[in-house]
DNA sequence: AGCGCCTAATGAACACCGTTCAGTTAAGAT
DNA sequence: ATCTTAACTGAACGGTGTTCATTAGGCGCT
């Protein structure tokens, strides 16, 4: 049994990849082993290896699907509604995918190569194409803001609505009831937002009372 | 070899723990095996298991270390500070601490043990105990606030924080040049509390901060 | 039809891992 | 000196990632 070709290796990829997904959605990273997928497709360890470099390749290939799938949940929450609201929405869909995909999501932020040496190029763009969309949200509300001001507060409002939703699937938040990282994400924005502007008319007022 | 007692019981934990601890530093999470641990203090694969349950008790008990370690840190940033200071200096020893020890930090928040069923419970009450700090804080400045809004306010600060520290370890932040995460932890905590306030008390801060 | 070639595919092998437990051995009691 | 006992061991089991010599099936050629 060698020189099947039953699938080509597009095809191959593919099927690991969804049966991969399949395991750590089920039973978590932790249960994601070579052995396992190449089992469930119907091939051999070997063979894996043919298609994907190691176990981390496969990783960061289930992570970038797992990117793509968030843009697009991302981009439908968003669409046609005003800018005002976009932030809210974008919190919202990247809650809602979390907690809909844990284990993919935690893939995600948990994996690390050896030594950090080859975290890959396109991971980067990835995230750089999510921040820019809260970049140019936050554009159209500020049209008046330095672009350092502009990436500054994108970041710190994506690390908030991050650190939210790591918090909640870690079940470290606890929040008496529950409804809490839907509020939290609410109190982020709107106070962020609303101290923005205060900043700096505040900024402004004290200039103008130096001056 | 037998009945050594070379060592007691809380002897070889505290030793155990130590050279866990060491290899976790130097060389990751990945790295920490019952086998490493056990030769580097001096006994066998077994011995390690009649003084840990199994390799999760060890992390637990090495997470309970981190975590006392990031509450004196806390401490001993805030200590004799006013309360409207002391929001960022437990942000910034928060940040600090985590950049000291990326591994024992990073351990605190991806380990998890089989299927979450035990997840310990003095580990909640020592994150509780951290989050009491920043509430406490929260009520000193603000007092007329109800208790919610204190809790939703100190658990919102503290996960935005978080996932700043969260991203910069991971090196998905690259904010063009450094001193990222320092500016992003100052920039919620003035944004978020001038914006809980409203825009007369930020001209306050302002003025307070620049004293 | 028969013959090779080539390569997709295999799976045994290696070095690790966590965990267990029957067995060993030394310290202290008798 | 012998016994008891428990601290300690390390081989064993089933799992992991990864490699690579071997195999065998599809394909082109004669």
């Amino acid at each position: 049994m060698a020189r099947r070709n039953d699938h080509s290796r597009e095809e191959l990829q593919a099927m690991a990849l969804s049966a991969a997904e399949q395991l750590l959605d089920e039973q978590g990273g932790a249960a994601l082993s070579t052995r396992k997928v190449a089992t469930a497709i119907g091939y051999s360890v070997g063979s894996l290896y043919l298609i994907f470099k190691n176990l981390d390749d496969l990783c960061w290939q289930i992570n970038a699907r797992t990117l793509q799938g968030l843009k697009l949940a991302l981009d439908e929450a968003a669409v046609d509604q005003p800018a005002q609201l976009r932030l809210k929405c974008y919190a919202q869909a990247y809650l809602n995918y979390a907690q809909q995909w844990p284990h993919r999501w935690a893939l995600l932020y948990e994996h690390r190569s050896p030594e950090d040496l080859d975290a890959p190029e396109w991971l980067h763009a990835a995230i750089a194409d999510l921040f820019s969309r809260i970049e140019q949200t936050l554009r159209e509300l500020k049209t008046d803001e330095s672009d350092e001001e502009i990436t500054l507060a994108a970041r710190t409002l994506w690390s908030g609505v991050h650190g939210i939703t790591m918090l909640k699937l870690r079940d470290k938040l606890y929040l008496g009831a529950d409804a809490g990282p839907e509020l939290m994400c609410e109190s982020l924005i709107d106070r962020y937002m609303t101290g923005w502007s205060g900043t700096k008319q505040a900024v402004n007022a004290l200039q103008g009372e130096q001056l």
